[in-house]
DNA sequence: TCGCTTCCGTGCGTTAGCGTACACGGCATG
DNA sequence: CATGCCGTGTACGCTAACGCACGGAAGCGA
């Protein structure tokens, strides 16, 4: 059915009025993305923002070792390359797609264009933005305090609410790249969740089997920045 | 002299039109802030937006349990209330002054309102918040990649970088806090820095004695962080 | 001068996570 | 059917940081 391709499965896209919606759906391109995928570079000017609708885009900082850490995850409630329309451009994190999909995207001068219109898109992208900003907040406060058990249940569970499924496609190495930790920790970790029947996987596909067991098990960290999300983007489609 | 009361003195204010700082100027208020003062509580709506001039103030994210960590730090170059023009009225985060000076604030209405004319000062805030979660960023990687030792060299120099001296007035205990790490750990590193002959310190006062020898020492999200900072915030003073 | 608090030093056992190494079974590819 | 790679399991020593405990010394107030 046609609502499968329907730009406004993306919260942002769907929370604009009937007429803003119209002045941008002629320059929406729907595009698929893959594993892996990158939608951004360090310090590289993006050309467009992405508008997610079924795919995990996540937000990665890179050292000079090769080493990273996911800072942030976006789904269908965000979008990618806000440096486009905050002024700055470019930042310097990656934006890799964690869970193939499609979105929209829309050319860089257009979200600009539309943005200075002070327009409702505007707030909505702003009060976007501090959600985001929570999110990276809480992260580095998790990274700091809490055990890897605690931190894979948040990312399993961060991954789940921006999932249409209850199955992921993810090794355990991809995993840990995310986490920033060690492929082995993530067996560990992820071997306690499959032994207490949370969860259960097999070669790089993640069932999730008791989704209230890993809220049960889960730190802080996870309510919080779920909490701040439905208050910032908690708007009624307007049009 | 008159300078030293100087609301330019911030860095956002001093890039101002003229225009547009004339009508901000009249309602700027003079305030002093106590070390460890609070400017603003988690969940709490903030009544002003805060400029300083020569005081630093942390922005710190604290946990259930009351273990914090420092997510940011604003000095002069920054603001303290984001969350007003943003949109969202609050954040989960505190803002706490970590070292005692003066600064200007405005009420919160009155920065919505300049800030919705779509002004300089609007580009202005949306760059800075853009590098404001360059430092969130990064600091989530410190947390997970990097020593101790790393992190409190590149706390000293973001410090610094803040302070129109080389001193900082700062118990081991509160630097602490802000790492998110035990007291003890901070008495072992600073122990070596000051047997390094980098530092000196004595009973909560810290003196700078070598800051390129700091910098040897710092990982690089020192650096990420002020390359980014200086190429998002490298204005002129337009007024 | 006394006494108290604050700040810093140090030591010790514990632990989570790291680095490394290796083994095993699926799955794909030839 | 053989080969090879990929995803996962496991083990072992190591280190940074933790929690706790205590001690000393500097500063402050009475």
């Amino acid at each position: 059915m046609a609502l499968q391709h329907d730009p406004r499965q993306n919260h942002l896209l769907a929370a604009l009025s009937r007429d803003e919606y119209q002045r941008l759906a002629p320059h929406l391109e729907r595009v698929d993305l893959r594993l892996g995928e990158s939608l951004a570079e360090s310090g590289k000017v993006m050309r467009h923002v992405y508008f997610p609708v079924d795919c995990i885009v996540s937000l990665l900082c890179v050292m000079e070792d090769g080493d990273s850490t996911e800072i942030a995850v976006v789904g269908a409630e965000g979008i990618v390359g806000i440096s486009l329309f905050m002024g700055g451009e470019t930042t310097p994190s990656r934006a890799v797609v964690q869970s193939a999909g499609s979105a929209y995207r829309l050319k860089g001068q257009l979200i600009k264009d539309e943005f200075d219109r002070a327009s409702t898109l505007q707030h909505l992208l702003l009060r976007y933005t501090q959600a985001l900003i929570t999110q990276m907040a809480q992260t580095a406060v998790c990274n700091r305090h809490h055990s890897l058990d605690q931190q894979l249940c948040r990312w399993l569970l961060l991954s789940l609410d921006r999932l249409p499924t209850n199955e992921l496609v993810m090794t355990q190495e991809l995993i840990a790249n995310m986490l920033g930790v060690r492929r082995e920790g993530v067996t560990e970790s992820a071997g306690k969740l499959q032994r207490a029947g949370l969860i259960s996987y097999h070669r790089g596909h993640i069932s999730i089997l008791d989704r209230t067991g890993l809220e049960a098990r889960v730190c802080e960290c996870y309510a919080v920045v779920k909490k701040e999300y439905d208050r910032l983007l908690s708007y009624h489609r307007t049009g």
